[in-house]
RNA sequence: GGAGAAAUGGCAGAGUGGUCGAAUGCGGCAGUCUUGAAAACUGUUGAGGGUCACACCUCCGGGGGUUCGAAUCCCUCUUUCUCCGCCA
């Protein structure tokens, strides 16, 4: 969420930058300005009134020990007074401050100036575009008829053991994507991001502190007994670890990568969309993230969105990258590119990466500073991105690597598949 | 799952109703000594809010309560440890 401060700071330029959301903050930022005033000043009265029965309670305390009871007791009687003062200013502080965090919640990031305006994925930006696009043999299959072909993925017995969206991934299909996180991961330990291994479900404040709660509860799985939510993704436990820390300013930039199942309940769309690895409730991903100093994070965004261009072009993979326009930009989001592989046999593209910079707005939820060296605390930045989403991937290079003697295993990807085809 | 014990500053560890934001030790920082370092000695050293700066307020696992006053008493939740049971 954003500052307070900011927002009192920097009103008009707010609610302009915002508009490039399609997004009238104006009322939402008045209410909120207003309360953060009624806050500030009710605070100030809580803790007059705190200070008042304190310098009372020592007296009485004095009076106690010097054997004074008659006065004591005729003070004690003055506190009742106050008391029933502070313990109203006290609900009313909580109220305000209430009621701010809810208007709060519901403003989403500040989007960066070079942020396309727009509403829909039509008017995100392409600023980049590499690898080319194959000329596939005559009756070029999707990949989920290829999948079907060769037996690697079985759409209908996850059906059985659970639902739609379900794949169970079979023999060479499995090695092939037990290969690509192999992969995924050594590369970004390579470039210098740490391996973590993550918990699967989180527990409702880490939910709240990447801002799926409160609101979007709707696309994660909820274990009611426990109170516990599937993650979505990596990015819940991995920037959850950084909840309530207080860094050093020498700490950053911290650099993290992680494996994690991802588990969307999100009803999705129909037809061809969804079809295959199109749209899961279950799929795999590996996610990458930094802790920032806000004067870096921005050089670190450009550091992150070179390094998934690094592996797709390894990979030779069609790809492009777009600039997400206002209206497709996620709520936390400031700057977000989005990586697409192109689905020759679908031809269309399909989204499998996301890279974001979310400046203060997840750190100033999460409590996540660092110690300047001036000694002042300030909010850090943080920023994720996937490197990479595994079905669409495999998607991508099932159709694009398709002969018609079988898949063509990329060769990078030999050392940890062990076949180079799939026929 | 059952029985018991515990949770205090960066760490260790005292404190069981009133100058306790908290003894002491270690660590950190600064200084003395030294050519330099170590040792020794001296001083200093938690966080958040608030203020131009003070004042002041809050924080002893989380939440609630008792009391004029709570780290200290009560309730509750969470976590950790020990023992038993179960188990990949």
């Amino acid at each position: 969420m954003l500052q307070v401060a900011f927002i009192r700071d920097h009103k008009e330029d707010v609610i302009n930058r915002l508009a490039k959301r399609n997004f009238d903050a104006t009322e939402m930022i008045e209410e909120a300005i207003a309360l953060d005033e009624e806050r500030r000043s009710t605070q100030t009265k809580l803790d007059n009134a705190k200070a008042d029965s304190n310098a009372l309670s020592k007296e009485i305390g004095n009076l106690f020990k010097s054997g004074e009871i008659q006065k004591a007791n005729l003070l004690k009687e003055k506190t009742t007074q106050i008391k029933e003062h502070t313990k109203e200013l006290e609900q009313h502080l909580n109220n305000t401050i209430e009621s701010l965090d809810q208007v709060l919640y519901k403003i989403p990031n500040v989007p960066n100036d070079i942020v396309p305006a727009g509403n829909t994925d039509e008017d995100n930006e392409e600023t980049f575009r590499e690898g080319d696009i194959p000329k596939l043999y005559e009756g070029a299959l999707p990949h989920w008829e290829l999948a079907k072909k060769y037996d690697i993925i079985d759409f209908e017995l996850g059906n059985k053991i659970t639902g739609a969206g379900f794949p169970v991934y079979k023999g060479k299909g499995a090695r092939l994507q037990r290969a690509l996180i192999t992969y995924f991961l050594d590369k970004n330990t390579e470039a210098g991001y740490t391996e973590y291994q993550v918990p699967h479900l989180v527990n409702e404040a880490s939910g709240f502190g990447t801002g799926q709660l409160p609101d979007k509860e709707g696309q994660m799985y909820h274990v009611t007994e426990d109170n516990l939510y599937l993650i979505p993704t990596a990015e819940v436990p991995a920037t959850n670890i950084f909840r309530d820390t207080l860094l050093n300013e020498s700490e950053l930039p911290i650099s993290i990568t992680g494996y994690t199942p991802c588990f969307r309940r999100e009803a999705g769309s129909y037809g061809a969309h969804v079809r295959g690895l199109n749209r899961l409730h279950q799929f795999d991903k590996v996610e990458i993230l930094r802790v920032e100093h806000p004067d870096q994070s921005y050089k670190a965004l450009e550091g992150m969105v070179e390094h998934v261009k690094m592996i797709l072009k390894e990979l030779k993979l069609p790809y492009r990258i777009l600039r997400l326009c206002g209206g497709d930009l996620g709520f936390t989001s400031a700057l977000t590119y989005d990586f697409e592989v192109f689905s020759t046999a679908q031809d269309r593209w399909l989204e499998i990466s996301s890279v974001s910079n979310f400046e203060t707005f997840q750190a100033n939820r999460l409590k996540l500073r660092f110690k300047n060296n001036d000694g002042k605390n300030e909010l850090c930045h943080t920023l994720n991105g996937s490197s990479l989403a595994l079905p669409r991937v495999l998607a991508g290079i099932l159709e694009n690597c398709q002969t018609e003697d079988g898949i063509k295993i990329p060769e990078v990807l030999l050392p940890y598949t062990g076949f180079d085809m799939i026929s």
